[in-house]
RNA sequence: GGGCCCGUAGUCGAAUGGUUAAGACGUCCGCCUCACACGCGGGAGAUUCGCGGUUCGAUCCCGCGCGGGCCCACCA
């Protein structure tokens, strides 16, 4: 007996159970079924599940799900994505400062507390990967593979070492990433500063910089700014006498200063991007202490002496200041401002191999298919190769040696993992020792692998069988990131093959008032608070409804009530089946009613079908709710009340058309709704609904179909005649005139006066109407 | 500034080159009808953002404009 209500209780019981049993293991032995496997987007471990989780994490769920039924051996693994600056700042304000060994085995204790509470609240979601199969980021064998894709890219010449500019803090006097950036709003001075032209005339050139006038290199002018076209590829001399050359860029804004800039290598962002454009000299003037060099009188100046002193060198060719509202950036935990300054930084190869990476990337199905043309825009936008290397202690360690004399070379596949302090060493041909490289990966060089890690990779039998993917579900936004380096390492770079057949992307979930969900502006809604008042399978039916797109959505507590209350329903129904009973054999007459039922069960079956096919869940949630709630709930399971209280054969075939429905029912709504689907249907007809094949659709009855819409139609006049009338939908009637114009069946004349307590009916010709007395 | 997405009742959202433009939430009226009041039945509520164009016919296709969102870049 199903019990009065459902609740998360019942949520609980099956998630435990279906643990026990391992229902949603692997089955590696079975090479019958064919295999679908799922790269699975490894969250990273902050410990908290948010609701853009929930909602892609769904969508793979009802994948993993859909795919199990329809017969595939569904490889679902659950990665973890461990290394990164947040775990180092937690850790470091828990334990302060250690030494880099200690550290980095605190932020690994650290870690697996986090993700022991994210399976946790995964699990209360119903989400079923085979637990067997887990892998981090920071495990040593991951390690290993990071590191062995690392050593093959680098003896394919995709992997260099260069000078490279990085954020660097003068006070903290360490590299920082871009995510430790905040931008400030600040005013400064715009200085106006002349320069000379090749015939000694005057050139006005804006900077906000003008300590680093020694650093200038270039001037830059836009190539349709007709007051300075006549300069191009000529020699000008700065405020302070260095000759440099000038040209034009298409990126310069004729309407800024005086439309001239000098470009001084690190000055920013701006500067750098020309810098590697152009092949500019390199010229360093800010060392790690925030003081001038390579700057004659400036020298070992901090920066803002630096400037008075050079706006004082330069006299009277500076020949005003303006105010300027600026965005600096600064360091945020210092709010020191931060430079650029060139170091040695490890990078890989994406500008020559970005045309293959765009080839292969429209090898793969897209979506929605727009997707790709986030990846597109990307690849033809890349400015300069991507650095790999990051100067942090909780990260990948990079498997290289580096020399004094400038030489790198690769750790040797043997000492894999490899980590600096205990490297083996190597010599270089100049002779000396090298060192082994401190610097780790950035966090995307550990994450675009995960096609390769989960087939087993460098293993060429497992390969063979679990690689490319079959699916990878991932946010829109990081296309241009996980998306792009994953395309570009596991596939271009190490195995010529796409890593996946198809690609999934979803949107995120804003708040409710349309805004993102932040903390400061207090908008977060959070899975553990929606579990307290919504079960799980209504939290799963909200994030179908959010649809599959990679379109954000506002989270939606219309659809989650909603949500639940079908819940309610679905129990409910369930319940008066139940209580109804089964036939006494398959074998019964149906009646034009139960067809009608039947053929919009089978027409609802191919419909969902078609929608996961697609991964248009909205879709198939929609068919769903409107099949079950209104055409089986609201009107046929009303239209069998007065067979069910009687007896006979008629009875019989409404006991049969009731529990088919029902669990043909079920099993469209599994993977989307897997716990109630499960106690209802081990409740009623015995098994695991996840164990069943998806069903396949039987006759739709098109010609029945028809005349119950008409009868349909009749019932519902007759509701709003009583309705009207304040009669309770019981109330019987006396008589009731139809005009129609097509005679009805005489069957169905029947079935509308027990329907509706009509005593009698009389039928005219006519356009359709329904009076009542 | 670049790319992409979007604009439909109070709100969220389907659909369609052709009768009356789904559905949900909210709202209003009625009903405790033996699965469900966490429910049932019914009603009201839309110039489909604006302006042009293509067409016999546009909410849909095209162009422009206005408004919103996402990603990226920039602020010398």
């Amino acid at each position: 007996m199903l019990q009065q209500r459902y609740d998360r209780s019942i949520e609980e019981k099956w998630q435990k159970l279906w643990e026990e049993q391992g229902a949603h293991h692997f089955d590696d032995k079975d090479t019958v079924r064919p295999l679908y496997t799922i790269d699975t987007p490894p969250p990273f471990t902050s410990g908290d599940l948010h609701m853009g989780h929930v909602l892609s994490y769904s969508f793979i769920d009802f994948v993993a799900r859909y795919k199990r039924m329809q017969g595939f051996n569904v490889f679902y693994p659950q990665g973890w994505d461990t290394q990164g600056f947040p775990t180092e700042v937690k850790v470091e304000k828990k334990y302060g400062r250690l030494k880099p060994v200690e550290f980095r085995q605190k932020c690994v204790e650290w870690t697996h507390e986090m993700i022991s509470r994210m399976k946790l609240q995964m699990e209360q979601m119903g989400f079923s990967p085979d637990w067997r199969h887990q892998y981090r980021t920071m495990d040593p064998e991951y390690h290993g593979k990071v590191q062995l894709s690392l050593i093959r890219m680098y003896g394919d010449k995709l992997i260099y070492r260069d000078r490279y500019p990085v954020y660097w803090c003068p006070k903290c006097v360490s590299a920082i990433a871009k995510a430790e950036l905040d931008d400030e709003e600040k005013t400064g001075t715009l200085y106006h500063v002349k320069f000379s032209g090749p015939d000694g005339e005057d050139l006005i050139i804006a900077t906000t910089r003008p300590e680093l006038m020694p650093a200038c290199v270039a001037v830059l002018f836009n190539p349709e700014d007709e007051r300075y076209t006549h300069l191009e590829g000529k020699m000008v001399k700065t405020a302070l006498g260095k000759e440099v050359l000038i040209f034009a860029d298409k990126e310069v804004d004729k309407e800024f200063g005086s439309g001239l800039v000098m470009v001084c290598t690190f000055g920013d962002k701006m500067d750098v991007v020309w810098m590697h454009r152009y092949k500019l000299p390199l010229y360093e003037a800010i060392d790690q202490y925030g003081r001038m060099k390579n700057a004659g009188a400036l020298d070992g100046l901090k920066v803002e002496e630096a400037k008075k002193k050079a706006l004082e060198l330069m006299g009277d060719k500076v020949i005003k200041s303006t105010p300027l509202k600026q965005t600096i950036k600064v360091h945020d935990r210092c709010k020191t401002p931060v430079e650029l300054i060139p170091s040695q930084q490890w990078f890989a190869d994406i500008r020559t191999t970005g045309k293959h990476i765009k080839a292969m990337a429209e090898k793969i199905r897209w979506v929605p298919d727009f997707g790709i043309s986030y990846l597109i825009d990307w690849v033809e936008g890349a400015e300069w190769d991507w650095v790999i290397s990051r100067q942090r202690i909780f990260g990948t360690p990079l498997p290289f040696y580096i020399c004094e004399c400038g030489a790198t070379a690769a750790a040797s596949e043997d000492e894999l993992p490899f980590y600096p302090e205990k490297a083996k060493g190597k010599k270089c041909s100049c002779g000396k020792e090298m060192k082994a490289e401190t610097s780790t990966c950035d966090c995307w060089v550990d994450s675009s692998i995960t096609p390769l890690v989960i087939a087993g990779w460098p293993d060429e039998k497992k390969m063979e069988r679990f690689y490319p993917a079959s699916l990878r579900p991932q946010g829109v936004e990081i296309v241009r990131t996980w998306a792009f380096y994953t395309i570009y390492r596991s596939g271009v770079a190490l195995t010529g093959i796409p890593p996946f057949q198809t690609i999934l992307l979803n949107g995120n979930v804003l708040a409710p008032d349309g805004k993102k969900m932040s903390k400061s502006l207090g908008n977060i809604i959070s899975p553990a608070d929606l579990l307290k008042d919504y079960p799980t399978d209504s939290i799963r039916q909200w994030a179908a409804l959010s649809g599959a797109m990679a379109k954000d959505r506002p989270f939606s507590y219309e659809d989650i009530k909603y949500a639940k209350s079908f819940l309610s329903k679905i129990w409910n129904a369930a319940r008066f089946v139940e209580n109804c009973g089964k036939p006494k054999s398959n074998e019964c007459e149906l009646n034009m009613i139960d067809r009608w039922i039947l053929g919009r069960l089978n027409s609802t079956i191919t419909d969902c079908t078609a929608h996961m096919e697609a991964f248009e869940y909205h879709y198939a949630m929609s068919k769903m709710q409107t099949f079950f709630w209104h055409d089986f709930c609201d009107n046929y399971i009303e239209y069998v009340k007065h067979r069910i209280y009687g007896e006979g054969p008629t009875r019989e075939a409404a006991l049969y058309t009731l529990n088919t429905v029902l669990q043909e029912f079920l099993k469209i709504l599994a993977p989307i709704a897997p716990h109630i689907s499960e106690e209802v249907y081990a409740g009623l007809f015995g098994g695991s609904v996840h164990k069943e094949s998806w069903p396949e659709p039987g006759a739709l009855y098109e010609d029945d179909v028809k005349k119950v819409i008409v009868l349909n139609d009749i019932v519902s006049q007759i509701r709003q005649h009583k309705s009207r009338n304040k009669l309770p939908q019981n109330a019987e009637l006396e008589k009731v005139r139809l005009s129609l114009p097509e005679d009805l069946d005489a069957r169905l004349i029947n079935e509308l006066k027990e329907i509706s307590k009509v005593k009698n009916v009389e039928i005219v010709k006519g356009e359709f109407s329904v009076t009542a007395e």
